[in-house]
DNA sequence: TTTTTATGATAGTATTACTATTGTTTTAAA
DNA sequence: TTTAAAACAATAGTAATACTATCATAAAAA
């Protein structure tokens, strides 16, 4: 099965729309690549219109620096993510099955089911996991967070939680938990395979028993109170 | 009570190191309140100098680049907490009051005890969020960690685990709770003040409440198997 | 068919992230 | 006490980055 999915980002994160031309969708395919590839640091304009290939100025009338369309890409990924959880939960009665459902589309695995976007999927889950907090840890923070560039991850987020609240209404940290569960499901598949000392999947490197954490840290909290 | 306080930390870290000297000493202070203040990413050695002040050569001579002397002062930080840890369960015969002290003293409260050392500890606590992350999260950490340079981090939660593994020792993910809990009380301190909608603490902004959670994160896990 | 818009090609600027050199001061060893 | 070594200041310079500006051309819309 094919199915079709398309995203609007938020307006305020670039110049013109990538997503309206043939060139701008390059530019979105090739930025993936590149910054999977060297990482957002040694990444550039420069470099990614080599990649295209265009013109850096180009690129420039796309997008207005690097930092806005890795927030680009990172709001992408979010909303993929609650688009995949809408639809995997959709049919799930039990909420502790719809949390099982969702830690598991959280935790990248090789069987995972991609979509017919034109984008590499893998790609940008590396990318979110590595660089999709700099998007928000910095001074500009604030800023951004005026123009609601963090929709995308507040809606995930709030999903997630309005889960939570199903499975135990008295539970009180319903966001917290949210978001803890979302930037731990990155944090530990990257020491998994880079900082091992710093979690206990190191062995088998099995996104499994990275699962299996999860559940035990999000069912453990939701049912001590 | 003054309590001194040294560390030393690995020598791949610096050229020079800022420890031996006045200059050296200033590069650190004054790196905290510069970071602290105009963010990491704005921060460089030309505004460092001005400010110490000495000459932007002097700077490199000290630190080969803004990322080692970012890391540098993490693992200060990550030192510190340890010590402070060590220091405060010592004497506490329960486990569970062990780790009601850990997470005591990873979240920062305006009556923190603090030491005399010349550093400002808040200061640094803030760069520790906003910036800790930034030191293993990229393409070069493999190459970092090989040189031993995220041992301060890796200490200190294997501290927390192995309470962790006193409290419940067939609990079998102490090292990834330790890593989450670190992680998640400064994500959840930086959301309450930045992006409130994914926390559960916008209302009072008080960091009790925000232990409150992470204890009942720490015990549901480790009650739940 | 004319006008608008997007792109390519090119050039240029300010800032960043360094490296190199040389003279002077401070520190340490002889 | 003298001498040598190390540290620092001052200055200059380079390569890369992060943009901005201009103008010609091609494609699309009016």
């Amino acid at each position: 099965m094919q199915i079709e999915f398309k995203i609007k980002l938020n307006n305020s994160l670039f110049l013109r729309d990538p997503d309206g031309t043939e060139i701008g969708k390059n530019i979105i395919r090739k930025s993936i690549k590149l910054i999977s590839e060297i990482g957002y640091e040694q990444f550039n304009f420069k470099k990614l219109a080599l990649e295209i290939p265009t013109t850096e100025a180009t690129v420039y009338r796309y997008f207005e620096n690097k930092h806005k369309l890795l927030i680009y890409l990172i709001d992408y990924y979010w909303a993929f993510i609650r688009y995949q959880v809408l639809f995997n939960i959709n049919n799930l009665k039990s909420p502790a099955d719809k949390i099982r459902t969702i830690i598991d589309l959280l935790v990248w695995e090789d069987n995972s089911v991609t979509y017919s976007t034109d984008i590499d999927q893998k790609a940008l889950y590396y990318i979110a996991i590595t660089d999709g907090s700099k998007t928000f840890l910095s001074k500009e923070v604030d800023n951004l967070n005026k123009n609601q560039v963090f929709v995308p991850y507040k809606e995930l987020c709030e999903l997630i939680a309005s889960v939570f609240k199903e499975y135990n209404p008295e539970y009180k940290f319903s966001n917290s938990l949210a978001s803890t569960l979302v930037e731990a499901s990155h944090l530990q598949y990257f020491f998994m395979h880079h900082l091992p000392r710093l979690c206990d999947f190191a062995d088998h490197k099995d996104p499994k028993v990275l699962e299996l954490f999860l559940e035990n840290l999000v069912f453990g909290a939701l049912d001590n109170q």
